[in-house]
DNA sequence: AAAATAGACTACAACGTTTTCGTAAATAAA
DNA sequence: TTTATTTACGAAAACGTTGTAGTCTATTTT
């Protein structure tokens, strides 16, 4: 069957390509009578204009790009539904990019989008982008980024994030006053933003109550499982193993929790547990996992409607301005005094 | 800046528009040396071809739709991944489109993408879609559609499932082999494809042992978490409440865990639970969650391929196929035999 | 030597919109 | 009545590509 296009609508209304493109958008120029049939006409036939037309034209596009680490993680996955929802509302199209945590993806990824194929970005960066050039040329073409979570402080613009240091004190104040008396960090990058306010969270918590830490305190993880699996093992199995550890993200948690189960180690009585995460059985888990649970949603929902809002008014430059969503700490059974 | 196009180029190099274009499409029309040149200057100014342009001209576009109930749920974001995966590798680019499990919103969608914007796409039905003349319409606008998971029998086109019915039988059979007397189906609707399966597979394994049933052995559950809750929790805590149920959906299960926890029904010992599941924290559940894990991530992979390989041949329609990939069935402590 | 062919390039139309500029008729102001 | 102004429409030029149909020179064939 053939797509309709105004050039068809026009001949079956006997009037000009203009005159239907006008009245479609309802403007002023046509009178009511010949828009209602124009309209009358588009309905009938099911008429969508042409978005690779309009957008070479109007040399915009309503179309968005998310660019992400990954998408098999509940934070990722609910941030796009919230980028979703608020694009659904206001008409916006949305394309997803997963770097998969390496940094050739993400620049590739990000020069290909220089090509003009959607008006601005919503991007975390990947645990391994260090530098930020392909970031900086992308603004330089006019294109705008949103960051959320793992922002880039280099770029002036948008960027949504958690109380991630707030977040981070909380944590650790909540093992400290929970009994606690040796507690570890469990970093995943010290490249990364937000881990670097989580641990500053930690270490002011460290430092507000005189706990003593060891050079084990701070355990350096990747996102390799296996290696961060026996760096657990071996420090959990060692003379000076922490009696808490909060990390840093979600899957450090359910390494530890496998390290655990394997060494026979009782969660939450010899070793407790938090960790950012929006885990959605964390309630469910053996013991259940106490969490600092970030807004991801909402987080989502702001990074998008600041991008719709300056791309609707053709801003293509997003002045400096950082959003900071609370998130709440759920205490549950993996921190519990027993 | 100003973003970097054909003529700019050629301008610079003093060509014409057509034999930039020709060059770097690397045309046999085109001498060696003319070519390296142009090629050259491309990288130098990062060129890259408007999609919008290229597009229109050509009548189509490297874009493909994803159009799925929900994406904060392990089955449909590991589906995503292996989308993107192969998406990546193709030069192909995916746009989202969430259903909400709604039939409108669903509709809606479809209707915007008779548009043209992308070449095909790649579904799961909303548990609430029952009729399907907007998917009609789309294949008759040349649009192909290759489903997975929730599949449309009333589309001819290519369609990617696991062995829903394997895994039904397999899982009822692995509840009755652990001592189960009283096994359930909890089914979260009686429209979708791979629920109707599932419970084909459950009756199957039920007539083949000659297990008693009852009029609560087939739970007719929603999509409405509380209305669940409520309708288990009556069951669970009438007289002949099941001593096992095989879940449709892993939603189900974790609700039923919940019932569990407040009843204080203890799980495997007063009743076993399985489900079809791609938690990644299963193994770590109170108890560990047997489960019937579908191939998520290669389902995904396999819809875009063939999508993909009718669209590079400009083949709009997909010949009736139905690829059924294998799951696998993890027995844990929900199904043990205490 | 004339004719055919190959090689390397250019001109131009088209894809479907949007938008600026015209223009004719109708109405209002002078 | 003459001159402005408004109303309602149409013509045509973009937007950046791609592909067809040339064009011109150099080489090969007859």
């Amino acid at each position: 069957m053939e797509t309709p296009n105004l050039k068809m609508l026009a001949q079956q209304l006997k009037l000009s390509i203009s005159t239907v493109s006008k009245a479609l958008r309802d403007s002023h120029e046509i009178g009511e009578h010949t828009k209602k049939k124009v309209a009358a006409l588009a309905k009938k036939l099911n008429y969508q204009p042409n978005p690779h037309a309009s957008s070479l034209r109007k040399q915009k596009s309503k179309t968005i790009a998310v660019v992400i680490p990954e998408i098999a993680n509940n934070f990722f996955s609910l941030a796009i539904n919230g980028i979703e929802s608020i694009a659904q509302e206001r008409d916006y199209h949305v394309l997803i990019y997963l770097t998969h945590e390496d940094y050739t993806k993400e620049v590739n990824i990000i020069k290909h989008l220089q090509g003009g194929r959607v008006g601005g970005l919503i991007m975390s960066l990947s645990l391994a982008t260090k530098k930020f050039d392909h970031l900086h040329e992308l603004t330089k073409h006019n294109i705008p980024i949103v960051f959320f979570d793992r922002i880039c402080h280099e770029i002036e613009t948008a960027k949504v994030t958690t109380d991630d240091f707030q977040g981070g004190l909380a944590a650790t104040e909540h093992l400290i006053i929970n009994n606690s008396k040796h507690v570890a960090f469990a970093s995943i990058s010290n490249t990364i933003s937000i881990d670097n306010k989580r641990m500053q969270g930690y270490l002011e918590a460290i430092n507000k109550h005189q706990i003593k830490t060891s050079n084990t305190s701070i355990i350096k993880c990747s996102n390799n499982d296996t290696n961060n699996y026996n760096k657990f093992k071996k420090i959990l199995s060692g003379k000076k193993a922490p009696d808490a550890i909060f990390a840093s993200v979600e899957k450090l948690a359910v390494t530890i929790y496998e390290v655990c189960n394997d060494l026979n180690i009782k969660i939450p009585e010899q070793l407790k547990v938090i960790c950012f995460s929006n885990l959605t059985t964390a309630h469910l888990m053996k013991p259940s996992l106490s969490a600092i649970k970030q807004p991801a949603f909402e987080m989502g929902k702001e990074a998008a409607s600041i991008l719709f809002k300056h791309l609707d008014k053709n801003r293509t430059f997003i002045p400096n301005e950082h959003i900071v969503i609370k998130s709440s700490l759920a205490a549950r059974g993996s921190t519990a005094i027993k």
